[in-house]
Order: structure tokens, then sequence, then C-alpha cells
DNA sequence: ATTATTTTTGAATGATCGTTCATTTATTGG
DNA sequence: CCAATAAATGAACGATCATTCAAAAATAAT
């Protein structure tokens, strides 16, 4: 009926997500975000909204396609404790990888929006319950088989390791050794038991 | 010799210093700087540099009174133990109350400008620094007296608890319960053994 | 009181911000 | 081939940003 979109309106919010990824919500420009996209503001306002509306989307791809990749190493087969090393293993490898010193898009936006913002507050809200949610099914999993002798609850542990989390993002950002946050994870994992 | 400045410079700092503990760097402007502090922009310039220099001054002044204050329950006498657990109970109690949902300044720094800004990063890794040594001395203490069972070394111990406060503080920053992080915090003492 | 020195003032600057919109371009249905 | 419709364009908007600076005010030394 009309002239069709010329681009992908998924691949490009993969562009803004990493814009934003690495240098944040009010550090990035919509002429940043026009520079990386290679689009005109009229057709972004267009597609997507104002920035607000445009990060809200961002961090809802980023979810969806980071976060559940992440949270994938532990939801696969295997004994619960492979997967939680596993989990912890490509998250550190990832931090001083090729995600060096972006941190976790989630735990940046608590930090710089979650209290100014409550759309942004209630979108990281309910990804820390999420990331919580697979650590409990994981830790019920290697207390159920007998891998793990700790009496504290699953839910208790979950939430420890999922703070534990955003303990070794904030650490990686601030250029912490690989050693320094192996051993973390190291320790942490002692909880199980 | 001449006219003499009509305000208090750290009384001034320490104002700046909240405002950029609230709202982040990017979000705080030199107008706000101005509201809050009642001095018009030639004095703020005059007497600290441009924002970027306001900002290095806020932080370390932070560094100087808030870090050092709550530092200051690590190193009183004691036993070991009781100090972390005071430490903690006081970390969390702040993070709900008086500084609810400001968070670290540090950390929040660290997040939003670590990797944009050299000095920055700077600072924030020296007070990272100084936060595990106070952490390695009490562990020691700890150990020495063998209030502590761990065969792991102070040194890892005590950067697994800095980590474990800086994921506290995220997790306090995205409206998590008091419960929650009490069992966090426990959960992350029971390495000392 | 006068002069020298420093601070305070507040208007003004140019840059950049997010956003809008009339115009042009491209595609589809008839 | 011709409307009809939606997308792409890019100049332009007012607001706000950090910053500057000449003028005015206030103090200290003489």
């Amino acid at each position: 009926m009309a002239r069709p979109r010329s681009f992908e309106k998924e691949k490009v919010l993969d562009q803004v997500m990493h814009l934003f990824w690495e240098k944040g919500y009010g550090a990035t420009s919509m002429m940043d975000i026009q520079g990386a996209t290679g689009l005109k503001p009229g057709s972004l306002y267009e597609c997507f909204g104002d920035k607000h509306q445009l990060f809200l989307q961002s961090i809802q791809h980023y979810r969806q396609n980071i976060v559940q990749e992440r949270l994938n190493k532990l939801t696969r087969p295997g004994p619960a404790r492979e997967r939680l090393e596993e989990f912890f293993n490509d998250l550190i490898e990832f931090s001083l990888g090729d995600g060096k010193k972006l941190g976790c898009l989630m735990s940046n936006s608590a930090i710089e929006l979650a209290q100014l913002d409550p759309e942004t507050r209630s979108l990281v809200q309910d990804n820390l319950i999420e990331i919580a949610q697979a650590f409990c099914d994981v830790v019920q999993d290697g207390k159920d088989s007998g891998q793990f002798k700790t009496t504290e609850s699953a839910e208790n542990i979950a939430r420890f390791l999922t703070s534990t989390v955003q303990g070794l993002r904030v650490m990686a950002k601030s250029s912490t050794s690989e050693d320094t946050l192996r051993d973390t994870a190291r320790i942490a994992l002692q909880c199980l038991g």
C-alpha cells in the first residue's frame, strides 16, 4: 500500500542497545544514535518514539537476547554445580574479553536511572527476579540430587548468587584482575556446601 | 589583602557531593549546582575549576568522609566477626534508610564514568583497594585469633567481601527487600568458616 | 580615605541537546 | 500509468548545557 521500511527494526535496536550499553543513557545522544544506525531523526522517532521509549525497547532487547542466552547456561542439562561454575566462568570471560568494561546493561541502567525512572526500575527488577529464579531452579536441583549440602533455602542461595553477579560486574568495570574475579566466584560458590 | 571568600569550601563540596550522589554526573547540571549551593557560576569556576574537576573533588570528599567513616566500623577494636557483621548491618540499614536508593557514589561513578574518564577510574580503583585492605586486616585478625576456620587467604576473602559490598549496593538500588539483603550478607559471611 | 586585590555578580556565549515537520522519495493497489 | 500512502530527508526549533568575562562590590593594607 505504501513505501516499505528500508531497515530491519531488530538490527537497529541491536545497534542502539550496544550504544546505550557502552555509554549509558545520558551520555548517548540522539546524534550518536543517528550516526551508529545511519538513520535520520524522523525515521527513528516514527519507528521507536522518543529517546526514552527507544531506551526502554533497547533494554528489553538486551534481556531477550543477551540475558536470555546467558541464563541458558544455567537451565541446560548437566550436574548443577558444573552449570553454575560454567555460568560464572562465562560471565568472567565475557567481562574481561568481548564485553570489556561494558558491565551489564541492566545493572548499569539500575544505577543510572532506577531511582529517576519507574519504567526502567520495573524492567530492572523483573530482570533480577528472572535471574534469581534461574539460580533457584539449579540450586534446588543440586540440593535434590544431594550434590549441595547447604542447609540454606534455595531461594536464599539464589538471591545471594544474584547479588554476587552484580558485584562481579561492578568489580570488572573497575579494572579488577581476572584472578581476583575467579577467586571471588569460587568462594561464592562455596556457599553451596 | 583583599576580599575574602564568603562561603566555606568544604560545606559547598558536601552539598555538591550529595547532588552527584543523587543524580549522577551527567544528570547533574551546573545550574542544579548553582541552585543547591546558592553560588553563581563565576564563584564556582574560580574556586573549583570546571564541572569535571568539581566532580573529582566531590568524590574525593566522599572518600574522605563517607567511606572513611564506614571503614571505621571495621578497624575499631572488638572481635573480628562482630566487626564484619556490624559493618554489613550498618551498610544495609543505610542503604534502605537515609541513603535510600542512593547507592554508593564510588560504584555509581565506576559504572557511569570509569571507562570514559581515567581520572575517575583511578580514584574508584584506589577506593576499592582501600576497602579490600580494611577487609583484609580484619579477616587476618579473625584468622590469627582462630575465630575464622577458612583455609582461604585473607586477601581472597577480602576481595570476595569487597565484591559482596558492590553487589548489595546494586541490589539495594533496585528495591530489593531488607530480608533479602540481610540473608545475602549472612550467607556471604559464612565464607569465613 | 585611598588604593590594590580578590570575590561576586549576572548577563551573554556558542555548542549541543531532544524533537518536529514540511518536503521529497519510494512503493503499492487500482 | 496514476493516484494513494507511508517512509526518508534534513533543515530548523526552542531549551538547556557548560562556560566566560566585564563590571560591580567588598575587603585589606597603606
